[in-house]
DNA sequence: TTGCTCCTCACGTCACGTGAGGTGGC
DNA sequence: TTGCTCCTCACGTCACGTGAGGTGGC
């Protein structure tokens, strides 16, 4: 089961003991076994947890066929809570997207750094190379990594500069 | 912060402790003053969080400019680690979107139910109606969530052929 | 018989959440 | 002065991970 599912032995008793598998029958030695339909429920349940619902959230959509009256009432039922999860999931993908899409305009904007010789800006004083110079072109990534807006401490009214301001 | 980050106040609190931000200064009653930097590393850390890295990977990505001896082996680094990243993010993306591709074609699939009238089939018997015939062509979420292929304890020799196999 | 896998406690970990009881600052 | 926000412990939670010590099954 755990092999199978790309998950572990631990999880697969752990999910036994909350609920989300069946109880398994036991062999002689007491070892677990699962009918095969339960691998499928795991596989699913993986996927999801990798997707971010949590383990209610993942045991509420087992759970979408039950108690209903008719059949009618549970696909129904059912229906609109998985198009909120698919909801969900398009908003979480749009993020992810956004963010990978950062991270790689960072590096391509880090490009420009693989010839600098520029030792004497280097560690503290790249907020003030040319590369930096136009400050709105700067990825919010490169500007929080290379700390660009970190404190220039180079000029004489440095004292006064130093605002704090967020509590 | 906190609002403006999306995040909590036990976050910044959180994130001050365990070395993400910088130990804020205090103001005279004891409150924590940050930097305005510190506002765009938070946002950053609680996108890359709310993309699944861990603290610790992403306190790694925030030191990738430390302890290189030139700026050019910083970039390069980065580079390398910012693109790893993406790449990982890349992969995590298209599973998110193979998931809710899953289960949008379970919900449209469950359309089919909207007009069941066979009661008699419905809590335990799907397995056995005409819209779930074609086994192959009903989503893995839809047999999972349906149970259609939980035993159907309806045969005469049904003892037999209820095979647990997966330890 | 040797190896690998499974078993049951039971404590650890990661990233915060959640009161309890008290103070700051507009 | 009233409200809202911040503060510090300190314990709780979620979803497992990780040994310790022992057994099953090919």
């Amino acid at each position: 089961m755990a092999r199978l599912s790309h998950s572990t032995v631990r999880t697969v008793r752990f999910y036994e003991e909350t609920g989300v598998l069946q109880p398994a029958h036991r062999s002689e030695g007491g070892h677990r076994l699962f009918p095969h339909a339960e691998l499928d429920k795991l596989v699913l349940v993986t996927d999801m947890r990798a997707a971010g619902l949590s383990l209610d959230e993942i045991k509420a959509v087992l759970l979408l066929k039950e108690g209903a009256p008719t059949g009618k009432a549970a696909s129904s039922r059912a229906l609109s809570a998985l198009r909120q999860h698919v909801e969900d999931m398009s908003s979480r993908i749009e993020a992810l997207s956004r963010l990978r899409d950062e991270l790689a305009k960072a590096a391509q904007f880090l490009e420009h750094c693989g010839a600098c010789e520029n030792d004497a800006h280097f560690p503290d004083q790249c907020g003030n190379c040319r590369v930096m110079e136009d400050r709105a072109r700067v990825p919010r990534a490169v500007r929080v990594l290379w700390a660009v807006d970190a404190p220039a401490a180079g000029g004489e009214d440095d004292q006064a500069s130093d605002d704090d301001a967020l509590p």
